[in-house]
DNA sequence: TATGAATGAGTCTTCATTCAT
DNA sequence: TATGAATGAAGACTCATTCAT
């Protein structure tokens, strides 16, 4: 009824569909029920983003763009490098703690539509190399100087990605099967987050 | 017209339904694509399994025990508990090698029917304890004998399945990216492998 | 599972369909369900009456033949005329307390499929004419002694019909809107019986 | 192709409907065809009412409403009561001559959901008390003076419903076994409508 | 006599999209 | 900028019926 006649309307429906994407997929979400929530016509949606994939694709590069920044901070070259492992596996731990749906939709839409994998991939190849670089030739140096056992980078940020993105995809069934209410899965998870920077900096002693 | 002789025609859906669903997931898979395949009506889909939510259950939960499988190998007591978490560890990636999808849907199904996370708690809870609770009692023997550091075995397992699961979700990015082969891809995950056991290993050091 | 070998599945089939053709009417009740609640193959019911159709005309058509019946008991001619017309509407509303679904599948047939008029005239016109046209040349003798009204039979008939069958029709409404219970509404309909009678005699009068 | 001009696609969608389902009841009206005889797309249909279920029950209330309407006319208290009673019923009368279909419509959808009732007793509930208490008191007035012999007022009204259907529900036997044109229909129609006045007129005397 | 398998036609419903206004 | 109306395509599902065995 007293329906705001908001001065951005584009922005609302950015952010509701944004919202909806991450809770149930492309898929499952439908123009109709975002143009519902938003309080708009169905046609306006199409409007602004002409079509549905449009108007996903702009917020999934996003979220891309926002996954993959905690990795694209560099690093004070005093801070000695265990430090800076531990850093960066906190910072993308936090960042998924603010974002814990984000794992969820990738590997969603990686599945039903192998297309998406391009817009990765135009993501990846858009980010700037330097940090990227910098980063492989530190480890290096730490390899050769023998503080670190040799681990092809690659991996190593696979496996960081890996056992922080797990604590989230999991939260959904641990919290089911084991009853644990939300503030003891956030304990939980805070632990977790400890024990991965473990896990790293063990597996690359000598 | 030309009526394929039937043999086995229910089979044969639930062999077209799984391959489909873990290509596509639930919602992007119909019934009549189905059918296509198979190379029969539509009716026939709902003739053996009534709905497609049915028929995708059937699917699931085979999955699912499929997918726990190798966590529920008992081992030989004689075998140091390094060799045999170096096992347990290879028997789950060597699962994944052969049922490279099976993650996608679950994380997909996970996101767009919370619902189904009843399935797997099920599935969960109708485990024998035994082994579980065997390696439980041998991991907490290996602590105390300080061979190893506390830890808390699911964290443990979790770490497992992340760091092994992470090589296959990741792979359609990675060969994407870096335009790499299939049989290339094979090495790459071969690596993966004997990585992921150096990983938890090293980890496990007190 | 222990499935009675049964004699005769036919008079099964036939007993059950016509429950529920009575229960939901003929569009409402598919041969599936027929089946479900025979307990046997659906194709058995298509086995023994080929098609839908000729199942519910089957049935059907004796229904009619049952309605019909009270008005072709003969009467003793020495009863006095007007204990004949109370025996009528008496046996005609005693008919419909055994059957009391039968108007409505009258009604609801006629409507949803006008052929079904042919199976009513055709009964109809088998009837035996004898009682018919003695119990009109009665009436006429009435009227020409003077002891009853000029009134054209079809019309008294219809109207015996009429009242008693609206006790039955209007039940679930009744029912339903007054929150009557099965017993008191038995009493009204024992009630309603007698006003039945009681109206028609004194419309009859001169 | 040739795009009808609008002008109110809604209206001529629930008049369309309202025709069909008075027709042929609601099971045997597909959506499909009420698009067709509209000459609008199926999915038109739903735009404007969501579902099958909607769209009929929008009209079916209506129809209850209509149906009822006759008994809430107030009268004027001079005159006679039996006047009034004639006036009743040949209001009564005349409306189901405009709406011969609507009694149909009540019983095959009572027989077929019984859900309906509820709308029924809904309506129902809704009218206002007033016409009726009054109708009723004058009853009692006219019973006590010793005019009308005792009766209940519920089965009155339901007689007189009874017999005034009675002639439309019928109507498609009568006509269809005599071989009885439309316009002689009429007439007996019209003399039935006398016959059920003098019936109900003649069955209250004391 | 009995039935499992099979199917074409049809059901209601939802959806993304377009277009005239 | 905004929207009500319209639609083609596709969705899951049901049904009466047939046929080989």
């Amino acid at each position: 009824m007293a329906q705001e006649k908001n001065s951005n309307n584009e922005q609302l429906i950015l952010e509701t569909a944004e919202r909806l994407f991450l809770e149930k997929g492309f898929a499952m979400t439908s123009t109709t029920q975002i143009a519902k929530e938003v309080g708009c016509n169905q046609a306006m949606v199409h409007y602004y983003f002409r079509t549905k994939e449009k108007l996903f694709q702009s917020i999934f590069e996003k979220k891309i763009k926002n996954f993959l920044s905690p990795f694209l901070q560099d690093f004070d070259s005093n801070i000695p490098f265990e430090k800076r492992i531990e850093q960066l596996i906190e910072a993308h731990f936090n960042f998924l703690k603010e974002n814990p749906k984000i794992p969820f939709l990738f590997f969603n839409e990686l599945l039903t539509n192998p297309a998406r994998v391009d817009a990765l991939k135009s993501s990846l190849t858009e980010l700037p190399q330097s940090v990227f670089l910098k980063f492989r030739n530190d480890l290096q140096v730490e390899i050769d100087k023998g503080n670190i056992r040799p681990i092809n980078i690659i991996n190593l940020l696979i496996s960081i990605m890996a056992l922080n993105v797990a604590g989230f995809l999991i939260k959904p069934i641990i919290q089911n099967v084991g009853n644990i209410s939300e503030s003891d899965y956030d304990k939980i998870i805070e632990n977790r987050k400890k024990e991965n920077v473990l896990t790293i900096l063990k597996s690359l002693k000598p």
